[in-house]
DNA sequence: CAATCATGGTTTCACCTGTAACCATTTGCA
DNA sequence: TGCAAATGGTTACAGGTGAAACCATGATTG
């Protein structure tokens, strides 16, 4: 093995690996914040998503919400039904068009948001708190360079 | 609602929250990793993982090969299953503990990684090739902070 | 050296997820 | 108008995944 001719054949560092480290980091974030809520409100992290879009925005309809929470219609449905059952979300079919349904959070949905949501914000400023200021600042910025900026509908 | 009293009760932004900027950025650059290489060789991305620490350290055992991907056993089980039944790793039982397995490439898993690796490089390169120098250093600076030091034994 | 405990690894189960197929409704267009 | 294509949403199916139970082997300790 010809080291120094092709280099790209190394074996690959994985704990220096751009991609492997933000899937380590991303989830142990996602799953600690998770662990705050899942067992205790029974909600999902699809969901939690979910009702996060539609307290900002009432009156989504589905394909809105899974634009916004960069999910699938699928799993946009399977959240949706559950949180409807579980009296968490109202929905209702849109009065002009009989395919779209007209999403919003009921008020047991607000109590549980409005629990949840100081949790995430918890846990985002445990984050930000292992890093520098200047390291924030820099995270973020390059942060919002890289999300995909919108996606044109597939 | 008096928003000013108790902001953290505001509707979260998701895409301006950190944990969730991670998750989607971290899943995108995964995916595209993976659609190099998932069909083409029929290969999961646990079974990358696998082949990845096994080309830097040969004759691991399952365990360290779960403590240096980031894997719980039972992935790493499954993994290796599909792994050797494919021949693309070899085990036999280590000789003085007959619990142990003792993992290495065989020629046929060689000459994927030397075939996926380079792939999996270029696809980091293009993730860096959308930032700026200066960002470059401070992300790789962030993620080395941020990634967990090493897990004590679970 | 026997009983107990710890360890490496696999299997089982229940759940979550994505893809594709599907149904109902609406839109586009001849 | 009438029929094909597009759209919103759900269902079915086929894998993937983690927690817990399990089996075999090895270490500990009385």
């Amino acid at each position: 093995m010809p080291a120094e001719r092709h280099p790209d054949h190394a074996p690959l560092e994985l704990e220096r690996f751009l991609p492997y480290q933000l899937s380590i980091v991303s989830n142990t974030v996602s799953q600690a914040i998770a662990d705050d809520y899942q067992a205790r409100y029974d909600l999902g992290v699809t969901e939690w998503r979910v009702m996060a879009v539609l307290a900002r925005f009432d009156g989504l309809s589905a394909r809105e919400v899974a634009e916004r929470t960069a999910m699938d219609k699928v799993a946009v449905s399977r959240a949706l039904a559950r949180l409807v059952a579980a009296g968490r979300v109202r929905r209702h079919t849109h009065a002009s068009d009989k395919r779209r349904s007209v999403l919003g959070l009921t008020a047991a949905g607000w109590k549980i948001h409005d629990e949840v949501a100081p949790m995430a914000r918890q846990r985002e400023r445990e984050l930000l708190a292992r890093m520098t200021p200047e390291e924030q600042v820099w995270l973020r910025r390059i942060l919002d360079k890289l999300m995909p900026q919108d996606k044109a509908k597939s």
